[in-house]
DNA sequence: AATTTGACCAGTA
DNA sequence: CTACTGGCCAAAT
């Protein structure tokens, strides 16, 4: 079984932990295509709304969500992930030790 | 086939 | 902290 690039990236977010969130870059890292973050956001971008995957859980190296503000999704990601008791500071995540390491 | 776009990143000022 | 830059590379145009 061999799995193509989307569905190497759709596995490596499925493993993101409740509570925790990764950057872009590490996830494409995890997912053994290095120094393609921007595939990872332009992948996630197309996923279906019926898809359970939890991409609110990608966020940028900056510690901030990577949609535009005015998009109906910022606030949805923002929300999804507040639910999961993630704090923010205005429009970044509060705490680093939400971030996930990458190990299960 | 060539060019543009994009939910990125790292360094620098 | 923000702003700008060059780099990166798959997808879309």
């Amino acid at each position: 079984m061999i799995l193509n690039r989307n569905q190497k990236i759709w596995l490596v977010v499925s493993k993101i932990p409740f509570g925790k969130v990764a950057t872009y870059g590490q996830i494409a890292e995890l997912a053994g295509l290095p120094r393609q973050a921007r595939a990872v956001g332009s992948i996630l971008s197309q996923l279906p709304r019926s898809s359970d995957l939890p991409w609110h859980r990608v966020i940028n190296r900056k510690g901030k969500l990577s949609i535009s503000p005015e998009s109906g999704k910022y606030m949805e990601q923002k929300a999804r992930l507040e639910q999961e008791s993630i704090i923010f500071d205005g429009d970044k995540i509060a705490l680093k030790t939400y971030q996930w390491n990458g190990e299960k």
